[in-house]
DNA sequence: GCAAATTTGTCCTTTTTTGACTATTGTTAT
DNA sequence: ATAACAATAGTCAAAAAAGGACAAATTTGC
């Protein structure tokens, strides 16, 4: 029996897959009337499903006039392989020179322009991170934007 | 969707590009009508989409024959530079939204890519900095290596 | 029967919209 | 010149219109 959530899913990745720019904008509260539940429903089924690893990117606004707006990671396949694979190779404990050595890798895989190396390297050597040594979580943190680019 | 507020901003936008010197001059009340909805709506959009943190300078005049003037005023190097060097002298004046909102700026000036701006933005909204606070640090430090590029 | 997944409800935060009241400037009649 | 009046714009706060977080309750799959 297709629960509620899967129903809003299927629901969501049709019209996902019927849109040109694999673009959606919606109204939390205009589904959750369409199918007749609760509004938070929504977000359990966006949290749930339409995660980041799962190439999802979700944005809303609150307010008058707030949405949803659902987009999915048409992702040049070679690239996500590339840095998928790279990511999997150290992502356990990763200190600041194996973070910054990363970062000359997808230089020189061009995966990232000069200044975007220059960037995130100026990042990562800040003394912010000195003493925090939590190089890798920030280098995640960068690597979803690289991700999210279309 | 698309709120009222949007709509409003989106038109501004539309005549500000449209104007040659990036500056535009209009009543209140005529833009209150054309969208019909009350004058202060206007204030709302004008308060909250123009403001200096963007990059907009807003004046106005009341009276019969009162207008609101809004000019987009258009960072380059040398402006970005000296704004450099003011933030890191006031280095604590600086919070998360006006970094962010300057950030906004550059990519609006075109001296930051769209990526570079998604970027810088991440970092910045990045949980290291929530406590820690020194925003204006990070940014100037970012800054600084997209400046000594050619 | 238990753990995980789902469903629902409640309270909270953010953003927008509206309206009443105020302030300023220009115009006109005296 | 001045007093009234008309024409604008500004301020501020309340109400409305979203969406978010989170935990309790319920259902489902092993």
């Amino acid at each position: 029996m297709s629960s509620l959530a899967n129903r809003i899913e299927a629901y969501i990745k049709r019209l996902l897959a019927a849109s040109p720019n694999s673009t959606l904008v919606l109204q939390r509260k205009e589904l959750a009337e369409r199918f007749r539940c609760v509004p938070s429903q929504i977000n359990y089924v966006l949290s749930t499903r339409f995660t980041t690893e799962l190439g999802y990117l979700v944005e809303s606004r609150r307010g008058g006039g707030g949405f949803i707006r659902i987009r999915r990671l048409d992702l040049n396949r070679d690239k996500v392989v590339q840095i998928m694979e790279m990511l999997s190779e150290l992502n356990s404990e990763v200190n600041k020179d194996e973070a910054l050595d990363f970062v000359t890798r997808l230089m020189e895989s061009r995966l990232i322009t000069r200044r975007e190396n220059r960037l995130m390297k100026a990042v990562l050597n800040s003394e912010f991170f000195d003493d925090q040594a939590n190089h890798a979580e920030m280098l995640v943190c960068m690597l979803k934007v690289l991700l999210e680019d279309s």
